[in-house]
Formats: structure tokens, sequence, C-alpha cells
DNA sequence: TTTCTTTATATCGCAAGCGATATAAATATT
DNA sequence: AATATTTATATCGCTTGCGATATAAAGAAA
């Protein structure tokens, strides 16, 4: 029994950082006409959906911490897709802006990740599956998440 | 129809990237104590299933690059844990051995996965929701090696 | 209003992860 | 045998990810 789960263990954390890595891998030809890496377009992402949010909330958005997000930030500046700016109602915080350039890509972007739904969908998976496989890992990040700040 | 497909990616590809996060950083205290790292703790499972294995070997176990790899395992010798030696029938091959230290990081190592189980078990899914986690995750990551291979 | 604490962001140092490229041994071709 | 190709590993340069620590503004406590 003991035996049964090291055994499904080693096989839950092992899939999903394998998977997580091989579908980036799936999505950077893409990124690539872009010119921008996955994190990146994680950013865009958020910011297509609320722009002019601050660095922190970006950060908890995709579970990154700031000394991951504000170098990140600044390289996504220096490309041009975004702009920086202290807020003058709290001088503390930087609010995240895009750029003109950056408020173009998203047309070109937003294809990206039907195009990768319709490569999974019957060639591995089912939708049925695919929705299934997202439900459980959503009610797992949620765990996790929940477990650290509570800590 | 297409809109439902573009947000059910964004919300696979993304729960797949922080899940894989989040789940290493479960591991991170127990294996503090053992002074590695999640992709370390990799290798080590690996060798101790199979002792002696080329570099190659565990790059594609690990669903990795060379590039990856070789400073990896450099640090592991550094660490005392692994050598590496040269194989005497092909000049081209590094043989990767477990040293007595790393022999010994077994026992201690392989009761981690098992608690890492017990929190997640209903905690937030079922035995049957990891188990079915973990179907998914394989079949997903068959195909896009398999889609890898074959360019 | 001074001092203490919290909040928001940034910096540092190091380990992955990877595309591109290099090197050398083994194998195939001519 | 000489040359070309393939295979196995390594190196370089860059981005990400993160623990630990720093800094400065905002808010609370004294």
């Amino acid at each position: 029994m003991k035996h049964e789960q090291l055994r499904l263990s080693n096989q839950l954390c092992f899939p999903v950082y394998a998977a997580s890595r091989l579908i980036i891998r799936e999505y950077q030809p893409y990124l690539d006409k872009l010119r921008i890496t996955y994190p990146q377009y994680l950013v865009l992402m958020v910011l297509w959906e609320n722009d002019g949010i601050t660095v922190n909330d970006i950060t908890d958005k995709l579970v990154l911490k700031t000394n991951t997000v504000t170098p990140l930030l600044k390289r996504m500046e220096s490309l041009g897709i975004i702009s920086r700016n202290r807020s003058g109602e709290d001088e503390r915080k930087v609010l995240i802006t895009l750029t003109d350039k950056g408020k173009k890509m998203k047309l070109v972007a937003s294809s990206i990740p039907g195009l990768l739904v319709d490569k999974l969908k019957d060639g591995a998976l089912t939708m049925e599956q695919l929705v299934e496989l997202r439900t459980n890992l959503n009610i797992l990040i949620d765990y996790l998440q929940n477990r650290e700040d509570s800590r």
C-alpha cells in the first residue's frame, strides 16, 4: 500500500514538471515569431485582460515572486512592449502598462492557444479529458496556494 | 466555439506550468534536508533505479537536453553524490554512477513522495482523481514527445 | 512627531533550461 | 585508407526561478 503511493507520486510530480516543459516547447515556435518567451507571453495575457496593474498584481496572477517578475518586466520594457511607471498615489507601487506595440501583439498572440488545443484535442486527449485535466490541476493549484499563504 | 477553446487553453497550459512550480516548492523543504534540488533529486531517482547509465540515458528519461544535464551532473559530482567516467568501450560516452553518499540518500529520499501524496490525497484530490490526473498527463507527454521525435 | 512595522519593489548570487555551436570519438561512405 | 557523417557530450550566452537581503514609501504605534 505504501509502495503504491510512492510509485504514484513519482509519476505525479514528475509528469507535471515534464508536461510543463513540453507544452512550453510546443508554444515556442509561435512565440518566436513575436520575439517573446513564454513567461513574457503570460505577462501580456494578464495585461490584455487588465492593463495598468502593479508588479505585485502580476506576481500574484502568475504565482511567481517579485525577484522573478521585476527583471522579467525590465526586459519587456527594453523590448518596448510595456512601460513601467511609479504610481503617483503610492510611490512604492510601479504600474505596468502596455505600449502600442504590446497592444498590437494581442491579435496574433490570441490565435496561438487555439492552435495548441487543436493539436492536443483528439490527437492526444478528448475535449472532455482536457477539461478534466484542467479541473484537477486547478484544484491542486488552489490547494497548494492556500497552504503557502497560511505560512 | 472558438472562444471556448481559447479560454480552455489559457487554462490548460498555464495550470500545468503553475502546478509544476507549486509542487516543486512543496518538495523543497524535504530536499533542503538532503541539500539537493528537485532536478538533482530526479537524477538520483533515475540512478537508484538504474545505476551506471550514460548522460544521454538520463537526458532522455528526464525529457531534458545535454546542455542542461551536463552542468547538472557536474554540480552533483562536486557534491560527491555521483561520479562521471568515460566509457572504455565507447570513449564518447560518460557513465554516471552513484557514490556511497549518493546510495545512502535513497532511504531518506524515498520517503518524500509518500509524504507529498498524503498531503494531496483527500486534502485536494481523491486517490482516484490523482490517478486520473497522472494518466492524462502521461498521455499528453507521450503525444508531445512523439511529435518532437518525428522532427 | 518620532519610532516601529508593514508593504512594494529591487538587487544579488546561484541553479536550471535551452538554442546555437563546438569537439572528438565512432561509424559509414567513397 | 581517406573523407564524410553521425553520435555523445560539452561550452556559451541568455532568460527564468528563487532564497536571502536591501531600500524606501506608507501606515501604525508610541
